[in-house]
DNA sequence: GGCATAATGCAATATTATAACATAACATAA
DNA sequence: TTATGTTATGTTATAATATTGCATTATGCC
């Protein structure tokens, strides 16, 4: 009785590659559209965050952004990446709305409405770290009606519910 | 026609050494039922966590702790106080329900259903920093909903609005 | 008291994030 | 085209948050 059509969650089988490339055209469109720069730095972290459907944190952003210098470079010859650098990228990626952040883990992943204004519900996976965005009228309409009750003038919202996915379910189960 | 009864967020009139009582009474009753020790320690940083409705952090708490020993000490001479004695300490109070966790500020408040199993929405002051605790049943179905909808097994739930509350609408309006 | 367990003390370190200032890249107007 | 202002990035240092591992002390039970 239980369905999931495609899944919430992605599976192993899907076309990542396709995830990837539509964000990246979708942030560029976004960008050109608003007049900012999606600057070779920023696409680069952009890429990383999308680089799998798990939040990612900062400073596993740096070490992928150092590693990815050091195969650029000619010789390996590469200065390090600072934190700076990296938060800076992210901070704008979040401004314009193309990612967000997980709070409870203090981590990133792509967004799925690039640059929409939209506050979502995440489900995130505490067997294998993955994480699905969803929006739920319902959850949102909640939400307004409780801050209005008490005369509360939202700004941000975050809605992080932790568990299990059905796969990781179906492997305890199995056990 | 909006309504604020009593208001969800405690006025400063309010006789807020009764919410700390009634926090710390509530917490001894629970422990003791459940067989565990609400030691000095422990009851000193639930105190701490409920010195204010504002969410209040790891090592404000330790400061905190660390002064109250040398008014204690009869001459001052105090041994300080290190963060895992804190966290240890937060640990316990979470696990037994008496506090929450803010993710969205690495923070901590009292519960106000304390020992309690449930999950709640919490409205957060960008202006003031004060946190009010609710529970909305349409909410919480919402998220049911949804969860089930993905076959997601939920083991925690965080709900974090920040905004403007009433207080502090009111003096933006005035300005 | 002797023993097991739970709690706390203590030192070191890991992880996450920001501040402050310097330089480089880019745009545009004299 | 150089001058100039603006935005983006580099760089260094440090702040803020959190955990690991082991030693010591308190508590409860026999
Ligand atoms: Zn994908
Ligand atoms: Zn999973
Ligand atoms: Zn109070
Ligand atoms: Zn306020």
């Amino acid at each position: 009785m239980s369905e999931t059509p495609d899944g919430v969650f992605v599976g192993s089988d899907h076309d990542h590659g396709n995830c990837v490339s539509t964000a990246l055209d979708s942030a560029a469109a976004v960008c050109q559209r608003r007049g900012v720069r999606l600057t070779p730095l920023r696409r680069q972290v952009l890429e990383l965050v999308w680089q799998s459907h798990q939040p990612i944190g900062a400073y596993a952003v740096l070490d992928a952004l150092q590693a990815n210098r050091r195969d650029d470079a000619p010789d390996g010859r590469t200065s390090a990446v600072a934190p700076p650098t990296v938060y800076r990228a992210l901070e704008f990626l979040l401004g314009q709305r193309l990612i967000h952040r997980i709070e409870s883990l203090n981590a990133y992943i792509g967004c799925v409405h690039p640059g929409a204004r939209h506050a979502a519900l995440f489900l995130i996976c505490n067997g294998c770290g993955s994480a699905a965005e969803l929006e739920s009228a319902t959850l949102l309409t909640a939400i307004d009606n409780a801050a209005a009750d008490a005369g509360f003038a939202i700004e941000r919202v975050a809605v992080e519910v932790a568990g299990q996915c059905p796969d990781c379910q179906g492997a305890v189960d199995v056990a």
